[in-house]
DNA sequence: ATATTATACAACCAAGCACTAATATGTTTC
DNA sequence: GAAACATATTAGTGCTTGGTTGTATAATAT
């Protein structure tokens, strides 16, 4: 209930099949897609499952040890991973604690919700 | 609260940082992953958004027009939102009818809901 | 001040991806 | 039957991407 179709602004004159759909919102797109394609990598998700199983912060070389890659790709991965919103970072000391936002628990959540839901 | 840290099993003697991470579930991982990469993709994703206010059935031809592709584009990235299992296909003489499945249905809504929560 | 730790940044490169074009298959209509 | 339409599939291709290696910055320790 999100969307409505325009019926037939186009009124162009072929029927029985291709209606006109209305476009998509542009920003909303630019945003979900910085998320989804954030989110759509094994090295980026995984970080994600491992930062919101350890609650509260971990540090970079906690997470370089759970995912397989170097440090720079962790690290890489978790800027990638901030500039779309899934994780926010607190420096101490030399360290930095990265944690989950609202909008990376949420869909992570609807992921667990829908897995397995329509085969 | 969707998985739980299993406190330093390992009992490496290094304090102060690394401390270990339990793996991610590989079934759970390769399915989201499939689903994120699906969605992931501003054809794929601005068709999911088209089927969406489109309730009830869209033919191929429809979406072409909607997305600015060839029409091959439009059916190749169509079966790989199928084999994700974010759409559904009906058949109805020679054309074929898309429709949302759960899935895609709850995480475009959750898309909706978080965007813009936290910056 | 030098060394060591923790993290980020830049350049390069192989692999995968998402198109287009061409062809194939299936379905109506003539 | 042939022709036109609706969709799928295959092959080829340029571009994006995600990684490594190397280097830079910053903080702590010696």
């Amino acid at each position: 209930m999100t969307n409505s179709v325009t019926a037939d602004e186009t009124g162009n004159g072929t029927d029985g099949c291709c209606a006109s759909l209305d476009g998509v919102d542009p920003a909303a797109t630019a945003t979900d897609l910085r998320v989804l394609t954030a989110m759509g990598n094994d090295t980026r998700y995984e970080l994600l499952r491992l930062i919101a199983s350890a609650d509260g912060g971990v540090c970079v070389c906690d997470l370089e040890a759970g995912v397989g890659v170097s440090q720079s790709a962790v690290s890489q991965a978790l800027s990638r991973l901030r500039d779309a919103g899934l994780v926010t970072r607190r420096k101490e000391g030399s360290w930095r604690y990265y944690g989950l936002t609202e909008t990376a628990a949420a869909l992570l959540e609807t992921l667990d919700d829908v897995r397995g839901t329509d085969e």
